[in-house]
DNA sequence: TTAAGTGGAGACCGATCTGTCTACCTGGGG
DNA sequence: CCCCAGGTAGACAGATCGGTCTCCACTTAA
């Protein structure tokens, strides 16, 4: 399963830079150094590698944030540090995760733009165990439920609207502006 | 420059529902009933015909949510009524604007991933266009410079990230959820 | 040594891509 | 009535698309 592997990232690290519409099977078989029956044999279409590619990205982005907010002292810090990963993604500075293009998901949700497309459903999915890790978290610190649901609501929208500044703008210090409101709003509810 | 607008028009709709690089040239001129030598007689090459169809949302865009926060009654209000309106886009409820499909210059922004691409500056320029409409009303509410800024990129980065949370995850309540978060911090800091 | 199986290289298929060019039609002003 | 500008239809070119298939080199095991 070494060779499905090695062609799951390059065809990532291809979609993600240049787009998946963009990039054509060709290209993904030469920079993998596979034939493409190889690539056939482990993928019945170019829409299977490109699941492939959505699921491989959302266990790699999920472990890193996962590991990065399960390292914090506390869940508060489990939250800060969030977006602390967010600002190091933005400005390169983390190695475990590629360079910054914005998010793949959002990305590829522009491509395949239906949300009953299976692809787009992936995405929503990946979305969807973020909004859990959060609200993980925020349970922690907080017990009134419809509190937790609407901060971690909150939350998972100033990540996304800040990786989009920061893809789509080039603002690099979105994170830490986005770390500043999210606190914002956790002070204000600070349970006593 | 009728004809022309019509082919702008056309190829924005498809750009927007399918992505730029899954419709062809063939199919833009099919869908507006005009022959290849028209369109290239307009537009020298489909980037050019991208770049305009960008040129084109944005000014409608930006006409649109100019109008809903200028009919406001005062400028509290007006920032409201930029949420609504993006509840009206989310819910289909606007006739003005195209059907949903996620913001285009995100999307566009995925597909033209490059920030020096001049087709992603456009992108970058109508996003800075839009803080510039926020900040200005903003600025009207507080005196602080300070303030002003940091709650103009609050508001616009909670936009964003309830239009990804609409169009990736489905979630046709964003707006609502957002406006809650921008009232919270609109109230954090009421001027008396 | 030989048989079986895997994967690399790449020819090939039909479709489609962007972009050019020819040929024909049509309507309005001299 | 003629001319011509501007439009249509669509052939065409050269490249590339996704996907299939053949051929051959290499490895492994009997």
């Amino acid at each position: 399963m070494e060779r499905r592997e090695q062609l799951v990232s390059v065809a990532f690290e291809l979609f993600y830079r240049y787009g998946v519409h963009a990039i054509g099977i060709n290209r993904v078989i030469a920079e993998a150094g596979v034939a493409k029956k190889t690539l056939y044999s482990h993928f019945s279409s170019k829409e299977a590698l490109v699941a492939a590619t959505v699921d491989y990205r959302d266990r790699q982005f999920f472990a890193w944030i996962e590991g990065r907010t399960q390292s914090a002292p506390d869940e508060l810090s489990a939250l800060y540090a969030l977006f602390d990963a967010l600002d190091d993604w933005f400005n390169e500075r983390e190695k475990l995760i590629h360079a910054f293009h914005g998010c793949y998901f959002i990305n590829v949700s522009a491509e395949f733009g239906d949300l009953n497309h299976p692809i787009h459903q992936q995405c929503a999915s990946h979305k969807r165990a973020m909004l859990g890790l959060i609200t993980r978290h925020v349970s922690q610190l907080f017990s009134d439920e419809k509190t937790v649901i609407t901060l971690s609501e909150a939350i998972a929208t100033l990540k996304e609207g800040a990786t989009v500044q920061a893809h789509v703008m080039g603002d690099l210090k979105a994170a830490v502006k986005a770390k500043a409101i999210a606190a914002e709003l956790l002070n204000a509810r600070e349970e006593h």
